[in-house]
RNA sequence: GUCCCCAUCGUCUAGAGGCCUAGGACACCAGCCUUUCACGUUGGUAACACGGGUUCGAAUCCCGUUGGGGACGCCA
């Protein structure tokens, strides 16, 4: 039998990075096996379900890479076949109708609590004849739960579960006004699209048995469950935005690579080895259930910042300069062709020393700048009168040099010896000069970078002792 | 409250009874490399929650305690 997966968010919010693991893992399993992966929107709550929410799951799962196999399905087009099913249960007598009005629900539930009792709907419609159904009051059908035994699930993840059927009561699968509920929506789509391997979040594993009952009472073939234990926040509790970024396109906002997310959001809790850096391709080849943890995982940004790096590193040149001068453009920083060549001529370089694309357009930011660049405290304080002095002759040296890389540090290294000074005595208030900054690539890379005539422009803007705003 | 799940360095994890003096990664500290910053590299600090069993032997199996999490809607 053919794999088929399912992720299946329900639309009333942004995906955070709890859904976007889930939905890696359903995308990976499906993958692992040859399967199908799709993707079911669960709208069914009119009231907080939004087009907007639908967009950015969309969205970011496309980001991710995990846009499904097949068109989502919209759980909300499907409510006549839902409704359907729940009138056959209640044809086969495996379900009843529900003459309870909410406040009677609410108050019976009250009850319960007060007196130190489980919060269980009491069965009061379970055999009872509708005759005897209060006027005015529409029915919501319950299903007929057995009442003894147990019900067990085997998970991927979990291994065995199992609860006495006594701790279950009867459930609503139809409310009065003919819509379906979560529970029984999901087993009737999840069996209609022909899932066979459930995986989502462990907040469902007790929703698992009631859902068992469904398939039971159809005479459905149960798909294989594995619930996978939640994100928390790196406090241990649950994750929320003051943790920080939440959801995945903030990530995205913050410079964070789609690649690098699915390696440490597939970390997060799975385990092969000591493998740490996994790529998409490999990870196909080895992912398993059985490889997941049981224990809930805490969010740890500092190391996947860390893979984050790890993965610019060997980001494509082309990819990585698109992105900074995307960056540029948000933050209004006017470039022009030239701007775009420096940046594509370093980002070799640049690449080396940043974290997230953030920090890399930071960090090629002094590119874009006609003369001087802003100067930060540091940098200006390296400007001494002797350094400027030396700028000077520096600049006259090197006009005469061939502008290539090699050359030029060749050039600067004879300089240096012929002023009988370490090289960094130059380097450095050569680097403030050039670039506002005490760091940056390695100098030979940026006066390249720059060309000869911005470099000389730079170099003798700090000789003349010409200051440039403040940064 | 009831039910379910979980428990190895601060964090993510390796570990399926002897291979464990508990391994790797992030973070942190120190050294090296070096034209700055990074990268890289070398080393260091740091964990089997607790208590009982089972066993010749337990991080690994069982029970309990404690601690975390989740679920108990005519929400999904």
């Amino acid at each position: 039998m053919t794999v088929r997966t399912r992720f299946a968010p329900s639309p009333t919010g942004f995906l955070h990075i709890g859904g976007a693991r889930t939905a890696l893992f359903n995308y990976l399993f499906a993958r692992r096996h040859n399967g199908r992966y799709l993707l079911r929107i669960e709208d069914t709550d009119r009231q907080r379900s939004t087009p907007e929410a639908v967009k950015q799951i969309l969205d970011s799962l496309e980001w991710l890479g995990l846009s499904p196999d097949e068109p989502p399905v919209f759980q909300s087009t499907r409510e006549a076949r839902h409704a359907e099913i729940a009138h056959a249960l209640l044809a086969m007598g495996k379900a009843y109708l529900a003459f309870d009005t909410p406040e009677e629900l609410q108050q019976m539930r009250e009850q319960a609590m007060k007196e130190g009792r489980p919060p269980r709907y009491d069965g009061r419609w379970r055999d009872r004849d509708p005759s005897e159904a209060p006027p005015g009051v529409k029915p919501a059908i319950r299903l007929k739960a057995p009442r003894e035994g147990e019900t067990v699930v085997k998970d991927l993840v979990q291994g065995e579960v199992r609860v006495a059927n006594a701790e279950l009561d009867d459930m609503i699968i139809l409310r009065s006004d003919g819509t379906p509920t979560y529970l029984h929506a999901v087993v009737v789509d999840d069996h209609d699209m022909g899932i066979t391997h459930v995986i989502r979040g462990d907040d469902h594993l007790t929703n698992t048995f009631r859902q068992c009952q469904i398939y039971d009472a159809m005479g459905w073939h149960r798909p294989q469950f594995a619930h996978v234990p939640l994100i928390h926040g790196p406090d241990g509790t649950k994750l929320s935005k003051r943790h920080g970024a939440v959801s995945v396109l903030e990530f995205r906002e913050q410079g964070y690579l789609p690649e690098a997310m699915c390696n440490y959001l597939l970390r997060l809790g799975w385990g092969h080895g000591d493998e740490e850096v996994v790529p998409r391709e490999r990870a196909i080849r080895i992912f398993d259930l059985a490889d997941i943890g049981r224990s809930p995982s805490r969010m740890d940004y500092a190391k996947l910042t860390h893979l984050n790096g790890i993965y610019l590193r060997q980001a494509d040149d082309e990819r990585l300069t698109r992105e900074v001068l995307e960056r540029f453009a948000r933050r209004n920083v006017l470039f022009g062709t030239e701007d775009a060549e420096r940046v594509r001529l370093l980002m070799p370089e640049l690449k080396q020393r940043a974290k997230t694309l953030e920090e890399l357009a930071g960090a090629a930011a002094f590119v874009v700048s006609d003369g001087p660049p802003p100067m930060d405290a540091k940098a200006a304080a390296l400007l001494t009168p002797e350094a400027r002095a030396r700028l000077g002759d520096l600049a006259l040296f090197l006009n005469d040099a061939p502008w290539e890389r090699k050359d030029l540090e060749a050039w600067l290294r004879d300089y240096a010896e012929v002023k009988g000074v370490k090289l960094g005595a130059i380097a450095q208030p050569l680097r403030a000069a050039l670039t506002g900054s005490t760091q940056s690539p390695p100098i030979d890379a940026v006066l390249y970078a720059l060309g000869r005539a911005e470099a000389m422009r730079r170099i003798l803007a700090a000789a003349e002792g010409e200051e440039a705003s403040p940064a």
